[in-house]
DNA sequence: CTACATCCTCCGGCAACCGGAGGGTCAAGA
DNA sequence: TCTTGACCCTCCGGTTGCCGGAGGATGTAG
């Protein structure tokens, strides 16, 4: 039986080490002295200790590890870890790519112009209407056309703004003019159909977010970048790319101030 | 200028993050109602924050961003965590190919005769002494008399005692007889050299460990393991095997009760 | 005027320990 | 026999990036 500190240099572990373990009854000294609180390990709680070393080295969680030498449900436990584990690997994976992307646009030194990152937007439900637009300067009658029409046949409703009043572009490519879109606003509970307009309720998706400012002339870039840099980082676009009116017209006489956010919905390829 | 719950929803972070950034000083409101704490957001503070939800998902710290943002020693910084990330893939295939590893001696059933773990063993001084030995029994007579015999000719020194005491099998390959040793004990301080006797610095180092409990004689399996399991985990075996006797002769009468730890050293390849 | 939503500031918790304070214990040397 | 130094104990706070909740103030709609 040795004290503590020895048995922490047999087992090449630190006393804290020793200590936390005890504690949350992983690995308990064979013997404590009642006096003086010493402990005292035997030599072949080694086994014990390296076998759980061994599981620590493997990512293993305390409550798994006392689960797993007690004999619980190992099975379950280890193949749940081998899954977790798998999919950290394609996790750490992603990470490195996108910072290399990220490293690479820094050298190219093109200031940054967007900044992709993965959101999880959350489910609404939204009343929506199909037009063709000449072009995106349509989009300033339309929309407040259509928000005031819907909010006298279904008083009720209300709009959840902003950020909410999202288009969707059903044309697969970008296009500047004769545009396939559909209006889409969050609103607070489903109205009813009628006049073009359709109540539905959009799933939660994971979607690249990039924000552009100033004229929508120029959006397009945006949407080019978010789609490449989603192809690059291994996502799948899963859906129709969505159009965010953050700040516009409503709110900003300058249209370099102008503020959206393209939204391309993406699963893990 | 939007409130903490609308900004939130708008760059889809939740207001606790909100509040953790600010309190950090990473992304503070543009504006602070000096009477009611009230935090409010612009809309052009949505692309800091799309930068920092970024570089998280790339994994960086929550001080590098602050670094990176403000401009300080990007290239550093994105060359370290790529560093960093590249180990974390390799740690996370290890720890994978580990866990198979363990899964298939599970299921095969031979309930664990061992478990390989990996140690890092501190820098010794030892003082060593080479002999070859007819077979493993001949080590309880050596080794007793060599300690004496190096007591006597340097009396200030001290052994460190227990498991510091081990032998480095000089032969490639296992074998029970006609087995090169050199026999190590670990001492306080150098003493000075002769009568076959070398006192040298050994330095700290990564092994496999493994335990093995019972006679010598059946120690070749625990080796066997220890070095396939070296191997099949991808390391390169980088020095002799050493062997740490625990408990043995000198403590316990019953064979089965010997404890010695085999120790591979190596590194990742 | 009254709900109700939203906001604020603490405070504690999470995982697996580490570091240190403050104080008791033990063996060896003077 | 006393002292020194190594070792042991428990308790407390800290690490990271937030989350959850308590308790209380504020804002908005009906």
């Amino acid at each position: 039986m040795y004290r503590i500190g020895m048995f922490s240099k047999l087992g090449k572990v630190t006393v804290k080490t020793l200590h936390h373990y005890d504690e949350v009854g992983l690995l308990v000294p064979a013997h404590v002295d009642e006096e003086n609180g010493y402990r005292y390990y035997a030599t072949g709680q080694l086994f014990r200790l390296n076998e759980i070393m061994a599981l620590r080295q493997m990512g293993f969680s305390i409550p798994e590890i006392s689960a797993i030498v007690d004999g619980h449900n190992i099975t379950g436990i280890l193949m749940q870890r081998k899954a977790e584990l798998e999919s950290e690997a394609q996790n750490v994976t992603d990470r490195l790519f996108r910072l290399n992307c990220y490293i690479n646009e820094q050298k190219e030194g093109h200031s940054m112009d967007y900044q992709a990152v993965i959101k999880e937007t959350p489910a609404y439900i939204v009343y929506t209407a199909r037009y063709t637009i000449p072009n995106y300067a349509a989009l300033n009658e339309i929309m407040p056309a259509l928000g005031e029409k819907v909010g006298k046949a279904n008083p009720g409703i209300k709009c959840v703004e902003p950020g909410y009043c999202f288009n969707v572009y059903l044309d697969g490519e970008y296009r500047d003019r004769d545009i396939n879109v559909e209006i889409c606003e969050a609103v607070t509970a489903k109205g009813k159909d009628g006049d073009g307009v359709i109540f539905k309720e959009i799933p939660a998706i994971s979607a690249v977010s990039v924000l552009h400012r100033g004229p929508y002339e120029k959006i397009g870039a945006a949407y080019a970048y978010a789609v490449q840099w989603a192809e690059q980082n291994g996502y799948q676009i899963v859906d129709n790319v969505r159009e965010s009116y953050i700040d516009g017209i409503w709110n900003k006489d300058n249209v370099e101030d102008w503020l959206t956010e393209i939204q391309v919905p993406v699963m893990r390829k």
